[in-house]
DNA sequence: GCCTTTTACTTGACTGGTCAAGCACCTGCG
DNA sequence: CGCAGGTGCTTGACCAGTCAAGTAAAAGGC
């Protein structure tokens, strides 16, 4: 495990094992994700977006004609985002979001996709895929899929306690 | 897979499956490295220090008194970080970092933990190897390391293209 | 019908991260 | 020895993310 080639322990040049599994696969578990994102952000980035803006226009292509209230995209987002917002501020001031006042309940804002983002959001269907491809592209789709059940019972582990249900998930899912 | 429970696809509430098992695979690895994430940088936070902040002081630690050149650490840290000057900055400002001239060749800086920053990292050893095997409570030892190996397929099909090799590490492994 | 509470954002001040350019220093090569 | 080119950082300008406090609207009492 010391530094052996291909894991975490070698790439980082680290002196000593680690301590526990758990430590190994945290550390892996991050540093893996760091550099996919880096992959897709890169993607997105040759067309000016942020893989989180990136992500709001997908959430906001799924609403369709409905609109999303913004704290419900917040909800949806893959990584935490309070600066949501702002975040949305840019989207809009670059024409990829209309917002507007919901006439039912006026505290909320209803977020909207433009053609012009769906445009962009179908320039980068493809090479978002490609890239997602290339990271899985050694693993057989059963072995990814095995991968995606064991993150999914690590997301339930931390994310208990992490991220307790918001009151208006409660609300939600009451009726 | 629409939605079912504890799975991303219920959890961000998409309104269509995944197109793909990399697809899938992507957003469930981002998502739940984030989960993961934000609960070691919480563990982190309440002593004052971001997560990237306390990568460069565990490498700082493991290099011991010899120190470590600036850029070397940014080679070791688990998530890239251009930012790493300003980064050591912080940490010198809190007497976490000492930092001086390497006399054999100047234009590096060799970086030091200090007392304070050994003090620091003793008062949180216990607790991020705590959160850290939280998050894989869930599942036995070997099913984490199954996990780690997966993952470290996933670096190598993406960092290939991602981060090649750089010069530096080349010279280092030519002797 | 008012008054508290909750919700849904928004704003301001700040910290931290990113990119590009620059400077100091070392390393060969003629 | 001098100088072209690469390395190792640092700096400045910018942008994105974070936290706390504030505002406006709805909901729920009495």
């Amino acid at each position: 495990m010391l530094g052996a080639l291909g894991t975490i322990g070698g790439e980082i040049r680290q002196t000593r094992p680690f301590a526990s599994a758990a430590e190994e696969a945290v550390v892996t578990l991050v540093a893996t994700a760091s550099r996919v994102r880096e992959g897709l952000s890169d993607v997105c980035g040759r067309r000016g977006v942020t893989l989180q803006q990136y992500n709001v226009l997908r959430i906001l292509r799924g609403a369709g004609d409905a609109g999303l209230p913004t704290l419900d995209i917040a909800a949806r987002m893959i990584e935490r985002s309070p600066g949501i917002t702002r975040l949305i501020d840019r989207l809009e001031a670059r024409r990829l979001v209309r917002r507007k006042r919901c006439p039912s309940d006026r505290r909320q804002v209803l977020c909207h996709s433009t053609n012009d983002a769906l445009r962009l959001l179908a320039e980068l269907d493809l090479p978002m895929a490609e890239a997602a491809s290339r990271c899985f592209a050694p693993l057989e789709d059963a072995r990814t899929l095995e991968i995606v059940a064991l993150l999914d019972q690590v997301r339930a582990a931390c994310g208990a306690v992490q991220r307790p249900e918001t009151l208006a998930e409660k609300t939600r899912s009451r009726h």
